[in-house]
DNA sequence: ACAATAGTCCATCAATCAAGTAGACTTAAT
DNA sequence: ATTAAGTCTACTTGATTGATGGACTATTGT
């Protein structure tokens, strides 16, 4: 399960997506339209600009803005910005990489399975871009 | 990522598949074998038993065991005992189901692309049994 | 019966995550 | 210049997770 600021920032994310090319947007308006505790947000956003994904403007007229089109960034980028590993355990994750401290990995048939799986999941993350997170009216599809 | 706890339930529920017919085994044998900090196991166990995948034994030649043959229990099914969703986000979740604050399911493009991923890896999961799991020679197959 | 072994239960502690609060600092409009 | 709008920074609280210590109970072998 993703944590609770990753699962807020792919809605933040999927929400400018939305906006791209009309300017600032509120952190204020993000937080109403997708429910998310306000200054939790800002240091999610923050965060995101810090990596490069986002940019803001202060003062009146200000916000958040996605800095390229949202065809560029893909759901497994989005994910591992702000912190969180795709894959189910530390020894199968390649952004997030840790030695098991038990397991021999060429014989560890928990890793392997785990490896099948993030392939399974990353095939589709890798995919998908923010474009896919805007929202849509039923039966409109890309 | 897997919760620690959920980590340590795999680890555990592999070394007793490759025990199992062997008779119980110690708690103390699987936490130095698979380096788990043998209280937290204690609990881990406890909860897999009442959940009715192992059984124990008390005092000398006591220990837990599987009870059912390890090709009967998938890792989906593993992962979920001990209370991890394997989703990513509550609102695909299968078992641990929750609807969004703030999103309409038939229109979420995050809902959508999560489902998606959700389903593959659920078909790796529920293929997979215990039987994989258990440590083997490098270059044997299944 | 008794001692040794091994699982069970209860209580506590530390670390991390989620969320909220207060206020300083920047920019733009008037 | 002043003020309003908005971002940025630091600190506090509460909940959950991860880890530990010790007392208690059941079983086996002598």
């Amino acid at each position: 399960m993703l944590s609770k600021k990753t699962q807020y920032a792919l809605k933040a994310l999927g929400y400018l997506a939305g906006k791209y090319g009309e300017g600032p947007v509120l952190i204020s308006d993000i937080s109403k339209k997708k429910k998310i505790p306000i200054k939790f947000l800002e240091t999610i956003l923050l965060e995101l600009k810090q990596a490069g994904v986002l940019e803001s403007k202060k003062g009146k007229g200000g916000g958040y803005y996605l800095l390229e089109s949202p065809k560029k960034t893909t759901l497994a980028q989005a994910i591992r910005l702000v912190g969180g590993p795709i894959a189910m355990l530390p020894c199968v994750s390649i952004n997030f990489y840790e030695k098991c401290k038990d397991c021999d990995e060429t014989t560890c048939g928990l890793n392997k399975a785990m490896k099948i799986t993030r392939d399974a999941t990353l095939k589709i993350l890798e995919k998908k871009t923010l474009v896919e997170l805007i929202d849509r009216p039923d039966g409109i599809e890309l």
